[in-house]
DNA sequence: ACCTGAACACTACCACGGTAGTAGTACCCA
DNA sequence: TGGGTACTACTACCGTGGTAGTGTTCAGGT
């Protein structure tokens, strides 16, 4: 169990559910499935792709002149990450003060919300 | 309505929890309140509060040779800042997901999934 | 009147996310 | 074989969170 992974950066996750999305992607995957909303330069891209391998997230294959990026880290522990530390740091570990907060703090439409009671009694199922 | 407070780091988020508990606080008492886990040396916490006030996140005013902070954005959106953040990148939006994340990497009490059940319960009372 | 201690101010430094330019390399095509 | 092209490598730069040392000021006690 390495160490949560707390404070992704913005591009860095979005680069991670690129890769999440397909089992391995080159540099100009990678951009191209990041750069919808804004246009990266190809290195900027390739650059946080290498950083990234350093830290552990992702990880690269040679496939002739390319490399084919893979991550390393799931959606489980980046989420778990991202998840505790919300939970812990804002709320105090309360779960319910956060999930009302994610509640009142956004439009929520009835069938979230029936997916959302679904969610609950299947837990309450799974408990006893 | 300023920008979404994205990103705030970890002693800024600790030093505004102590702020949020009380109405306003000097250096020292942030240092105690923030120093719990980890001693911090008072020009840290001083730097920080500093930096946090350019920064639009907190104020102070002299009250004789010491300054007492006050917290100026509340729990409120900095919750919806890391909450939409949260709920955005790494779910696309999706709350159901999210909580269902929350719920599946967390323990679950009882207490809680009730708690949240009433939650639900009242949410879809107001939204019909 | 002096010293001490508390308080802020300024500065510095590191790590890292983000962004990108430039340089080197190797492949493929005409 | 020469030239474009696709790809990685290296380097640089900015902003900011985090941490803390040093400098300065000023009030209070002796």
């Amino acid at each position: 169990m390495s160490k949560p992974i707390h404070r992704l950066g913005d591009l860095q996750l979005r680069i991670l559910k690129v890769l999440w999305a397909q089992p391995a992607a080159t540099v100009a995957q990678v951009q191209q499935g990041v750069g919808s909303e804004s246009d990266l330069a190809y290195t900027t891209v390739a650059t946080m792709l290498r950083k990234m391998e350093v830290r552990g997230l992702v990880s690269h294959r040679e496939e002739g002149r390319s490399f084919l990026y893979s991550a390393v880290v799931g959606a489980e522990e980046v989420g778990r990450g991202f998840g505790t530390h919300l939970v812990e740091r804002l709320f105090e570990g309360s779960l319910t003060e956060t999930v009302s907060h994610l509640l009142t703090t956004r439009e929520v439409s009835r069938d979230e919300l029936d997916e959302l009671d679904r969610l609950i009694q299947r837990a309450k199922r799974r408990i006893r």
